[in-house]
DNA sequence: TACGTGAGGATTGTTGACAATCCTAGTAAA
DNA sequence: TTTACTAGGATTGTCAACAATCCTCACGTA
């Protein structure tokens, strides 16, 4: 009956622009180290300067733009030590969300999980490279959602972000198909199962596996790597 | 020598303004609920409106304000469940620091957590009843700090803000002045002696204990408590 | 060649004004 | 008494113009 009305509530231009920013940065349209011109962008919007300075912002203080003063705004450039940031960060909020999941409604987490499954499972077989270390963030997102907590929510969401950059400059050659299947297949049957504890060990082994997956040097086990006090070195090649 | 010099690289009007907000935000200043009134807030800062909604913006990316178009910006107010979604995250963050720290420079950090605990032992004798609970709060941030991760420290920041202001909420009546001290203790010679899993046992018992202590109906071993859907309920009381 | 200097243009930072929406009384009718 | 309606004022959303800073590049000098 009611066509979803769309006015109502609108949510704030800069958090619509934001989105779109966010996006942007996921996909690589603007990469590490790019600027983001205020002109350019606000006629692509077709805002003024001032709700796009105020979505901007919002990026800033989640970290995934870095502000220089009367020079600009540039999306952060990841570092060498940035992968392990980002994944161990990674390890300690799905920790947490696995944790509220076996605690609370678990059978729903289970359900939901199953549906990212399948899409993984279905994105497997499609020709776009894309289409499967996709699904598998979908994954780690619908895991974090299901906790229900709304910080863990909030800070997976921009550390998903930062995975997908890390994972487009490192150009992943994207090994192991089946096991990550395996692997997810693995932690919805603990959890079927009530067993917190195997829940726990199959997450952190599967969040090693893609650390030591994507940078061979680096384990989440082993503590972080030697701090390379290198000038403006970043993570491509 | 050099006086450090201010104007170089000086940080953006709107990062001063956040941070200052932020500080509001932590002292009750800004109580859960109220309205940040542009014109006001904007004359007193000496701004005009401009800067000062950018910097509003990043808090609320930051989830510490909340957006209503058209209406304005509110402090959030805690609903029941927050305690908890609070505490579980930051027990999430702090024993990821925790463990980057035994995998790291623990050395280092055991000297900036004793400099804390001392500050905290300092803070026990003082007349000032704020003044126990705030370096306990230190404690916690320079724990986050020494783990070197700018994200587990970005994360951390913004839920120790949110801690303050379930304190602030819930007048602790702050009990237990030397259970905390002990365990802070306790959690440093855990990390001289290199003993990884005994942090960990020991920073999740304190955890759970504060969580106790605050919410006594509240844990965090027995998952998250039953959700209350009524209709406007905050946590003061 | 290497380095300092200084227009000129382009970009960012800030402001005040205007448009759109919301809140609040006050009035009137059922 | 309650409800509906309507100014009027106050607040937020947006914009375009101005000020301040930075970058570029040509020019001149050692």
């Amino acid at each position: 009956m009611l066509p979803d009305i769309e006015p109502v509530n609108r949510e704030s231009t800069a958090a619509i622009i934001a989105r779109q920013l966010r996006e942007a940065i996921m996909t690589g349209a603007l990469p590490p180290g790019a600027q983001l011109g205020e002109a350019e962008l606000a006629a692509r919007f077709q805002v003024s300067r001032g709700p796009l300075r105020e979505a901007m912002q919002r990026l800033v203080s989640e970290g995934l733009l870095r502000s220089e003063r009367h020079r600009g705004l540039f999306v952060i450039d990841l570092e060498p030590g940035d992968v392990y940031d980002v994944y161990a960060a990674r390890a300690a909020i799905e920790r947490a969300a696995a944790i509220r999941i076996m605690r609370g409604d678990t059978e729903r987490a289970v359900t939901e999980l199953t549906e990212a499954l399948d899409a993984m499972v279905v994105a497997a077989g499609e020709s776009d490279q894309n289409a499967l270390p996709e699904a598998d963030l979908r994954f780690h997102e619908a895991l974090v959602e299901a906790s229900g907590s709304r910080r863990l929510v909030r800070m997976a969401r921009t550390l998903l972000i930062e995975t997908r950059m890390c994972l487009a400059a490192l150009q992943r050659t994207d090994p192991g198909t089946e096991d990550r299947v395996a692997e997810h297949t693995a932690i919805i049957e603990a959890m079927k199962a009530g067993d917190e504890r195997r829940v726990l060990e199959l997450l952190d082994a599967h969040m090693e596996d893609a650390i030591t997956r994507l940078a061979p040097g680096s384990s989440l086990h082993s503590g972080p790597p030697p701090s390379v006090p290198a000038d403006g070195v970043d993570i491509a090649g």
